[in-house]
RNA sequence: UCCUGGGUAGCUCAACUGGCAGAGCGGGUGGCUGUUAACCACCAGGUUGCAGGUUCGAGCCCUGCCCCAGGAGCCA
């Protein structure tokens, strides 16, 4: 009988006595007089399968190859363990080793490392429980995410990871540029002449796709983005990278209710997605890297998030019995501490912040009536802060113009930006959502570092 | 970028007021009838981040630099 070539994941599915061939990683051999036990792990499920290697069944120079790390196929009948860790087991016939692991250097030991040692050794760390549990996740995430959209009749816009234009203003951008930086080309008046650059002006790597949404969105009506973004910031937090994902969703006709209602929606799905579809590696999480987890997750998915204005916000960070580092006031933005008191202490839930000072957001904010303020929204979350930051956009051509003269920006730079304002304009909204912001809310993890599988941070592109 | 803490064996850490650099894990060898981050015994393993300085003597004190973490700012 041929055997049949499963996953460890699907091995468990497999009815007793099947004939099984598998291939992995070897996670620990431990041997005992006349029996080995070899933990193999593929990475298809976090559990790893026991393969049991009886004395004989195998010659004892091949047993002696089989340590952690070690990639081997192995062929054997799956057996009912007479232990209680697993159902069953797959007692060895043959086994084939591709390729070897020397214990005296391998760098991944059975038992736990520490975060920051691991990222040193972003090829290996994979094949560990954590980053297995971290990708599977992540992959589970992304794929809620396409399906909450499509199953709502969004489309998916390819957004460009090379621009031209610092939309946002906001932000150190990446710039990208074949010139030889050795010998730059300059106009008369000693500055670099980037028309002969690649593009024939400077180009940067992108710093948000929302800008090419909204010109999807005034076409397509429900549009999103997902994809890489980068930031040139010199931040050295656990919350921040230089390369990270996000999602980007933009909605013709959705004020700024609508899209902070689309908001909780997309969260509440996203996260009840995760908690049916990855349920061993989240109790992984709960058990080993942060024990609220479950519950945490479990509580935004049922009940319903807190909304309040700016002003409400401030109101109430200046009624707390509490010494800030940053006093709450009028106009200035909220400060980590201060989001944190509402999120995590007032509230105990999500909060949603909504109209925030006109001076402390971006130009494409649509003004309120009230003139003092604009209709943007943070969505805050316990432990992680600001997660979703959004807003409704200005429509309106003129008031759209006077702010970007305000903000001191140059409106050629935003003629087709304006355009969208001048010839069939609509009200719109939309929204970004940090992808490994949202993974470090799933799953515990308290670097963002230890969420992306080659995180980017200043001094750091290994891999 | 600023503030704080740290860098000692492959990994995680200890070493009193400046006085012989140590433990656990991992690795090697041997043992153990079924293990579960297995267990027991023994063995090997060090340019104390780098460069200077003070001192009879520096892992420890001083100066400069590099790297890591936590907090802040910026934001997602």
């Amino acid at each position: 009988m041929e055997p049949k070539l499963v996953s460890v994941k699907h091995a468990y599915e497999q009815p007793v006595g099947s004939l099984l061939k598998v291939r992995g990683w070897v996670r620990s051999r431990r041997d005992s007089k006349g029996v080995s036990f070899i933990e193999l792990n593929d990475g298809s499920r976090f559990k790893s399968l026991q393969i049991v290697a009886e004395a004989g069944a195998i010659p004892e120079e091949t047993l002696r190859q089989i340590t952690t790390g070690a990639c081997i196929e192995a062929v054997g009948v799956l057996t009912e363990s007479p232990a209680p860790k697993q159902p069953v087991e797959l007692k060895l016939q043959s086994l084939h080793l591709y390729g070897g692991a020397d214990p005296e250097t391998y760098p991944m030991q059975k038992k736990g490392h520490s975060f920051e040692y691991l990222r040193e050794i972003a090829h290996l760390r994979v094949r560990g429980n954590t980053f297995g549990a971290v990708f599977r996740v992540r992959n589970a995430l992304a794929h809620a995410i396409h399906q909450f959209f499509q199953e709502r009749d969004f489309l998916y816009v390819h957004s460009p990871i090379i621009t031209t234009s610092d939309c946002e203003g906001a932000g150190a951008m990446f710039r990208v540029t074949t010139l030889d930086l050795e010998h730059l080309p300059r106009t008369p008046d000693g500055r670099v002449d980037f028309t002969q650059d690649f593009f024939g002006k400077p180009a940067y790597l992108t710093v948000s796709g929302q800008l090419e949404a909204e010109i999807f969105a005034l076409a397509f009506g429900k549009v999103y983005t997902f994809g890489p973004t980068f930031r040139a910031e010199n931040s050295n937090t656990p919350r921040h990278l230089a390369e990270f994902w996000m999602i980007e969703p933009e909605m013709a006709f959705y004020d700024l209710h609508d899209n902070a209602d689309l908001a909780e929606e997309f969260l509440k799905y996203i996260i009840g997605y995760v908690l049916n579809h990855c349920g061993e590696d989240l109790e992984f999480f709960h058990e080993r890297i942060d024990n609220t987890v479950l519950e945490t997750l479990q509580h935004v998915a049922e009940s319903p998030f807190e909304r309040i204005t700016y002003t409400e916000a401030i109101r109430i960070l200046q009624g707390a019995s509490r010494d800030w580092e940053f006093p709450p006031v009028w106009g200035s933005d909220l400060q980590t501490e201060h989001e944190r008191y509402l999120t995590e202490e007032h509230f105990k839930k999500p909060v949603i912040v909504m109209d925030y000072p006109r001076e402390i957001k971006a130009f494409y904010m649509r003004l309120n009536d009230d003139e003092r303020t604009v209709r943007a929204m943070d969505v805050l979350v316990p432990r992680v802060g600001e997660i979703i930051g959004g807003s409704q956009r200005e429509e309106r051509y003129e008031v759209l113009l006077q702010r970007i003269r305000e903000m001191g920006l140059n409106e050629q730079d935003y003629w087709w930006y304006l355009d969208l304002r001048r010839y069939g304009s609509a009200p719109h909204s939309g929204f970004g959502l940090g992808f490994e912001r949202m993974l470090m809310y799933l799953t515990g993890m308290k670097n963002i570092r230890d969420v992306i599988p080659f995180p980017r941070t200043p001094g750091n592109a290994e891999f």
